[in-house]
DNA sequence: CAGCATCCCACACGATACTG
DNA sequence: CAGTATCGTGTGGGATGCTG
């Protein structure tokens, strides 16, 4: 495999795609940028949302610290998920992807 | 579907990484943004692409406006890819998000 | 309230071979 | 040189049901 320098860049990007992509975990962060929210809460929020999914990619987020889960210690449970730092440095480059993408679903309609 | 205004936002994200994810998608565009290219000489480079999904994805993404296909009547044929104009400015974009992606490789070695 | 365990499937991706 | 045809597979995503 030669890396060259475009190649890099590209593999950069590629992992960074890799760790937010999947049908949920945009809808989440881009939820998340909006403030810390209660399990349930998101649930409602991103419409059409599993159990299942949305606990899989909280975890993946987690693990790959863009998302703090914070526990309390109640009964019943009480669990809330917000951005980390590291995640909320992801919100540019989002906003930058997004004004692009306004772009092109304008430019799509042209075709 | 209850759109509100963050789920558009991320609606849009996620149409646009639709059109640039993928296996190949990335590297295709990221090589081509340093100029037109041969279809050989593409298939060199971008690391073991086979000729199915090179031919795939430019294909698609020609599809959505971001690359031209040039052909030159010769015998052998001579086939060229370049970015649109469109396709240009997705740039900005990925540079944004390349340069998230290098602070999150080296955050996650501090994981 | 906030999850996990199982089973299942479509589709992106790929290996191999062939062609104008 | 620049592709296409065919057939096979791995994995992301989901339906359903259960639990501390």
């Amino acid at each position: 495999m030669n890396m060259t320098n475009w190649y890099d860049g590209s593999c950069d990007v590629i992992n960074a795609f890799t760790i937010i992509s999947g049908r949920w975990k945009l809808p989440i962060l881009w939820r998340l940028s909006f403030g810390k929210t209660r399990y349930n809460e998101l649930k409602r929020q991103v419409c059409g949302i599993t159990n299942i999914m949305l606990t899989r990619s909280l975890q993946e987020l987690e693990h790959h610290g863009l998302v703090e889960r914070i526990q309390y210690s109640e009964i019943p449970p009480h669990v809330e998920y917000g951005l980390t730092e590291q995640g909320k440095k992801l919100i540019p480059g989002l906003t930058a992807l997004r004004d692009w993408a306004k772009e092109q679903a304008e430019f799509e309609r042209t075709l």
